[in-house]
DNA sequence: CTGAAAGCGCTTACAG
DNA sequence: CTGAAAGCGCTTACAG
């Protein structure tokens, strides 16, 4: 490994010039400037960033939390984060939910000397990390969940609007037995679309019984049991709600395998807005959220805290979110 | 922040002791290890990893690099690397291929001082990324891709066997006219797939016409062109062999809104087994390749480099391959 | 079983 | 514009 005191010693300057120069420090003259960059290609000299971490007390990486990379909404999250963060010089280390169970002890990726910050793509409410990571001084931006007990900035899509848009686009198809597919109450974002559309339903003098609201993990299996569940359910619903697109293919998918014909029989919407959606196998009536602009601001709004130092106000920001009509939707028989 | 210094005067221990505590070395007693232990949680004292690293030389990192998170294969992948290296306490940095034009600069990404060993999921044919990182005496392991003009540890799926498999089974339904979605040639296991269904289709005497070979990227949109070419040739094939998943639903999608009938007019068969394939509105015959099993196999290969030294035997480790057949191959009418 | 001390490779005042 | 020197917070021989 070539040292900056190597490359000094080769060019007979001092190793403060050398690192000078690896800094961009425009004091240092041109000349010199040009000496040691071609010394250091040719040596191959790349300063050493744990020293450097070490003396600056930034490691110029931003620890990205998901809960499951499988799902369709997250790679998608994961791709703007690094390409933003990127831009901006920042490395990413992906770390897995460590608030689920039987994840290996992650304290040592909490570890401020090596995540300058970190963004939460799947905080729970009051998750016990998330508050760790606070105590420790360590910027905290949390995106698509909310924590309210925290004061954080956070970015949000409208979940509870998009309840408003879904049930409106449903009733006005004739829907009045309208179910909904959820996750548990701690994944706050699902919760919000879940409180929005039960809202929504109220204000029309909808009933929404409690056999017609199933909450579980997200996972494909997990959804197809639900949609199974509620289909073969003695008043079976004629619309269902599915407050993600993983969910709704869940949905789907036990629908096609019951001989359940979407939308004859049965309509669904998803959230998301997956790219899978816009398949035309699948074709999926889902919210759209501007995903990419949501992280892009979450890594604004974290870069700031580790460059600059205070918080901007804490509290949400929500963006708008649309409906993307498509074929799992139709007029109830 | 809490240093070692702090807890040892804290506790009236020499700094040392802290340190070989906080590594378990078994030579300190344990009265003092409870102790130190005791204060360590206390204070919220957590050893700085980039003074660790500086005098370990090791980072406790892997950097993955992948070329796009978007399509169905990469998720799974990273997820389950990801794991493994948790289970073996390391971490994962994200990179995006840096070959791939308009990525920023990611020399400092492959520093060594931050990564102790890299795993390639997207390595193209001779990328000078790789070279690079070979160059600097970085541990890398190959995954999912070949490049036979370096000597390395490499895991793959049995992709030329894939071909074969394909081939039987199409022709075994009457297929003749088979035509091929790949990816550009530098990807070196779209190029076996594609070689491998060549050389079964020329055992059997078929030919394959060069109008029915179409490369380019593997996203969606490209592969929906794709698709909309071959299926408005004058010979329209009646079999379609996409070498990844992404590629056959977007042949899927050309299809069903060109109201071409899978597999009534065009058998579609891809290569991935992913977890869309699987869906009753896809139920896409496809080659399941072990992907959990081969990422724990790169991971394997890079600790032991990592950790030990010598690299095991350079060359190809081969996973085994099978059909998964569904509903979009049929016979030919 | 524990301590004193050197050293990892940088950054950053402080001088000149 | 450049250099000498302190110091970041650890690990690791070396002693005892």
């Amino acid at each position: 490994m070539v040292t900056s005191v190597d490359l000094a010693s080769h060019l007979g300057l001092s190793q403060s010039t050398v690192s000078r120069v690896m800094r961009g420090d425009p004091a240092v003259a041109d000349k010199t400037t040009q000496r040691v960059l071609a010394a250091a290609r040719e040596l191959g000299y790349v300063p050493n960033s744990a020293a450097r971490s070490l003396v600056t007390k930034r490691a110029r990486t931003v620890g990205v939390v998901v809960a499951d990379l499988k799902s369709s909404f997250y790679p998608i999250v994961v791709d703007t984060l690094q390409h933003r963060l990127g831009e901006h010089g920042y490395r990413m280390a992906l770390i897995k939910d460590p608030d689920i169970p039987d994840e290996v002890d992650s304290v040592e990726v909490l570890d401020p000397t090596i995540v300058d910050g970190m963004i939460f793509v799947s905080a729970r409410r009051n998750s016990p990390t998330v508050r760790k990571v606070i105590a420790r001084r360590t910027p905290v931006v949390l995106l698509s969940r909310d924590d309210p007990t925290l004061s954080l900035e956070v970015v949000l899509a409208d979940d509870a609007g998009a309840g408003e848009l879904v049930i409106d686009h449903l009733t006005s198809l004739g829907h009045r037995n309208i179910a909904i597919l959820s996750v548990p109450r701690y994944r706050t974002n699902g919760a919000a679309r879940e409180d929005g559309a039960r809202a929504a339903l109220q204000r029309r003098g909808i009933e929404l019984p409690d056999e017609y609201v199933h909450r579980a993990g997200s996972t494909h299996e997990e959804g197809m049991s639900m949609a199974r569940a509620l289909l073969s359910s003695t008043r079976r619903p004629t619309a269902i709600f599915c407050v993600t697109d993983e969910l709704a293919f869940a949905a789907m998918d036990a629908c096609a395998r019951s001989g359940v014909k979407v939308p004859e029989d049965v309509s669904i919407v998803g959230f998301d807005d997956s790219p899978q959606a816009g398949w035309a196998m699948v074709d999926l009536t889902t919210v759209h959220q501007p995903i990419e602009n949501m992280a892009a601001e979450a890594v604004r709004l974290l870069l700031a805290r580790v460059d600059g130092g205070e918080p901007e106000t804490p509290g949400a920001r929500v963006f708008p979110v649309s409906l993307r009509i498509r074929g799992t939707t139709g007029p109830m028989k």
